[in-house]
DNA sequence: ACCCTCCCCTTAGGGGAGGGT
DNA sequence: ACCCTCCCCTTAGGGGAGGGT
């Protein structure tokens, strides 16, 4: 009477494919004790044994490489140390989800903002604000991408925050400038100070520069008809994950300070 | 006056290798707008915008291959359905992590709990359990693991738990019986009831089998030297989890009911 | 120094093809 | 029907080699 498995059993009995079977014996983890002489493999108690333990320890998030290195100096030390080394692993990898989540979140938000109401005066308060002028030009919003990467380059300014924030622009009588908030607030370079204090703001979606002219247009009629006072220059902001809501259009918003 | 990024200027910008810009190219999310006589990548404000979003949207979980589909018919319902569809896959990625760190925190107990006394006398409360027995023997613990195999065949019972279970043996005057411990308590096999109540467990650390019949020993003289009065059969459980402190060793236990 | 195009490598298997008893 | 040995494929890139301006 037969007293080992094949590998098509040892597949029935654990839940594991023959495939996955094969694929250990090849990184080395298992070999069956026995080979029957047409070749085919087969699988003792012990085998079993090894197998499952095997199972249980990839199951835990070790990796085949330190199965491998565990198994062949296998004791307490070392197993305690590869759970460990599992563990830290998958804490790390759970915040850094959490954090995924996050984003997401902030990012369903703003779709569901925008859903219905996607024009909209309100007031909003803002701490003092210095921005960096990166380029002036006379009332048209042309900057190659050149231009601003040599500035950053120039002023050796860290790119990496780049790609995730809004684009800013002070409008002015006849002239737009590109800017950069400055958090840092340590650059030596020619900047604009905002201040403080309360800001009627216009949020909206446009397709193109031409309308955004329309609707600075739309916000002084507005600012006459409701008798608000303002001073200091208009700003313009381009949201960069508001503006992923639509592929034609930019979320935008006008600020200005009012007295 | 040049107008465009070359690739490693890209690369900088948004910090993103320049490997991974040409790999995006490959897989269709982009292309340069222009290229120059030597061949060289060039890209322009647009461009940026494009890798900037797909770096968003791949940050934020969303395979390559539905980036591009949600890049190839971009609408708000779209954007709104890749986010949401993320959202879930974290979530259950989580959920799933865990539920392993939970495992692990289990093993890593397990080890903590062994590491000074290995053995142990105490008492433990058991509900009524339902042991099928698998096979006899003559007092010794040689079982093909064909024989188990074909039992589980034979009456059709769900083979998936083994691998994470104990092995139970109940251990009569001149005969061992391999066990199988019935949750289901469906199946009309040969089996054997230990009745709920108060049980004398003794814990250790075994090389072979010589060394359970010592312990055994040793479990009586405990019994008579502290005047315990016993009923029933011997249960003998080898723990899979525990067993894998040591690669020599295996974790057993003795359970005997009192009165 | 920066760019180009091949081409091979990583992780943990899945899914055949073609052949044998 | 079950087993065997190739061999190709998946994800998201990383890391060269060899050659060009």
């Amino acid at each position: 009477m037969r007293k080992y498995l094949t590998i098509g059993e040892v597949s029935k009995l654990l839940n594991i494919s023959t495939y996955n079977i094969r694929y250990y014996e090849k990184e080395e983890l298992i070999k069956p004790s026995h080979v029957s002489d047409r070749g085919y493999r087969l699988y003792s108690y012990n085998d079993i044994y090894s197998l499952n333990i095997i199972m249980i320890l990839r199951e835990s998030g070790i990796s085949i490489k330190d199965v491998k290195k565990l198994i062949n100096n296998y004791n307490k030390e070392n197993y305690r140390q590869a759970m460990e080394k599992s563990y830290e692993k998958i804490d790390e990898e759970i915040k850094r989800l959490k954090l995924l989540k996050r984003d997401i979140d902030e990012s369903l938000e703003i779709v569901d903002k925008y859903e219905n109401n996607k024009e909209i005066f309100s007031f909003k308060y803002f701490h003092k604000r210095r921005f960096i002028i990166i380029k002036k030009s006379d009332y048209q919003m042309d900057y190659s991408i050149k231009e601003i990467y040599d500035f950053y380059d120039k002023h050796s300014i860290d790119m990496s925050p780049l790609y995730k924030s809004d684009s800013y622009y002070i409008l002015e009588d006849h002239q737009i400038s590109l800017c950069l908030l400055d958090d840092v607030n340590e650059h030596n370079i020619e900047s604009l100070i905002c201040e403080k204090g309360k800001y009627l703001s216009y949020s909206f979606f446009v397709h193109n520069d031409m309308e955004i002219e329309k609707r600075v247009v739309e916000m002084f009629e507005y600012i006459i008809k409701n008798n608000i006072e303002y001073e200091g220059e208009m700003i313009l902001i381009i949201g960069l994950k508001a503006s992923m809501i639509s592929e034609s259009e930019y979320a935008a918003e006008l600020q200005i300070k009012i007295k």
